[in-house]
DNA sequence: GCAATGCTTCGGCCCGCACCGAAATATTGC
DNA sequence: GCAATATTTCGGTGCGGGCCGAAGCATTGC
């Protein structure tokens, strides 16, 4: 077997991701922070000699990058790239057999009514904002790529955003991220990223300590509705 | 352990790619062409009983799609998306760890030169391609879209590109996808598909049998070069 | 220095699963 | 119907790898 050198390659970055401490691990960094060796082996509920060794693959394989200070060692993602291929993963894991079983738990419910995605918004938080900014007509999206109008760059200027910063950095500006828990695109890139920095520095969106999910201010709920008419019941 | 939903199933994706046999049907498969359970046994180098076992699994998943006739079952990939997860976990899996020990063999030089990559071209063509449209400013590629100019509509109609055709189509019409040996773009979305179909009605480039590798025909040697001044030596 | 904390290495257990041989179940062509 | 081809099911083997306990570094703070 293996008669391909990039099946081989395919197949070990697959048992990466196929281990479900592993996985884990990957989902938390999701979230676009780094974190220490124990802070991962907290969320993949597994002791922290078995996540080191975890870990230590991981980075073998350059999954993940390593910054060490002082007796903590912090993990990331090591490259957007590799956000990417989760996001990917997650999208098709998303629809797979639909007809399956679906506990939901409190936990996922947080999840899903906002969160980071690698270093954007995502969940019904991140859908809502890219359908107000489409519908307004400020941004289009496209299947795989998007444009902010003329009228969405004086909005987004005005709203405080860095058009010109986003514009000029390597990765993409502006582009559709299919959202694992609602099925609709929400959008990434540079421009993704900014929007989250944005409602984070306004405090209409907070972190948490143990999880990707993102908590909405009292102060955020009336940001959203006021700017975007964006309206996040309960739900 | 398995404290979230997401990276459950994250972890059921990677596990399924995670295995040799299976990880080389699913990069067989992504040539675009469905399949036969033999001809893919054969590509993995596994018996028929075991290949059985892993394409139920693959089709359970939703990776597969399968479409009986008579006493052959042909298997093709899911959706573009199951193509789009394939190809960024290559990427990803081309660019990790560099220094590591690479044989190469004949098989995976002719991967190297031409292949399809779902639907689009591949390899050195595949990237020479990109690059002499965009050189020549007939098209341009942004780290995750891209647009024709003008003049490119004009060139490629010439050419006997169908643009409306490719436009209208739900997806994509023109991104980068990175090119696993290369590791460098190449043109995907429907402007890629566009592109293979037309290369291979020319019969500048053949389908081969066994292989998802593209043969260049004398013919579409000389007419990459006339084209587009595309030299594709020997190498 | 010493104790505490963070992380890694070592050793051994054990479960899951990929694999194949053999046999059963389609489907086609004659 | 019969033989040939395509694919699946079943049963049993064997190995890889994830897991933890215990012990071993490394770094910080006192």
């Amino acid at each position: 077997m293996n008669r391909t050198i990039s099946s081989n390659t395919l197949a070990e970055i697959g048992a990466l991701m196929g281990d479900g401490a592993r996985a884990n691990m990957m989902s938390a960094l999701m979230g676009g922070q780094a974190l220490t060796a124990s802070e991962l082996a907290y969320r993949a509920g597994v002791t922290a000699q078995t996540t080191s060794g975890h870990l230590a693959k991981l980075t073998e394989a350059g999954l993940l990058a390593l910054a060490r200070q002082g007796r903590h060692r912090y993990y990331r993602l090591a490259s957007p790239l590799v956000g990417r291929m989760l996001e990917s993963m997650m999208a098709v894991a998303s629809t797979q057999s639909p007809p399956r079983y679906r506990p939901s738990s409190r936990i996922d419910d947080d999840l899903r009514q906002a969160r980071t995605c690698y270093d954007h918004l995502a969940g019904r938080l991140g859908v809502a904002l890219a359908d107000a900014l489409t519908g307004h007509g400020y941004v289009r999206l496209s299947e795989d790529g998007g444009t902010t109008t003329r009228r969405g760059e004086k909005f987004l200027t005005g709203w405080g955003i860095d058009l010109a910063a986003a514009a000029e950095q390597r990765r993409s500006f502006c582009r559709p991220c299919l959202d694992w828990s609602e099925r609709r695109p929400h959008i990434a890139g540079s421009l993704g990223a900014q929007l989250a920095d944005r409602c984070l520095a306004l405090d209409w969106v907070q972190r948490r300590k143990d999880s990707r999910a993102l908590t909405i201010t009292r102060h955020g709920l009336r940001g959203f509705k006021d700017l975007l008419d964006i309206g996040l019941g309960s739900a």
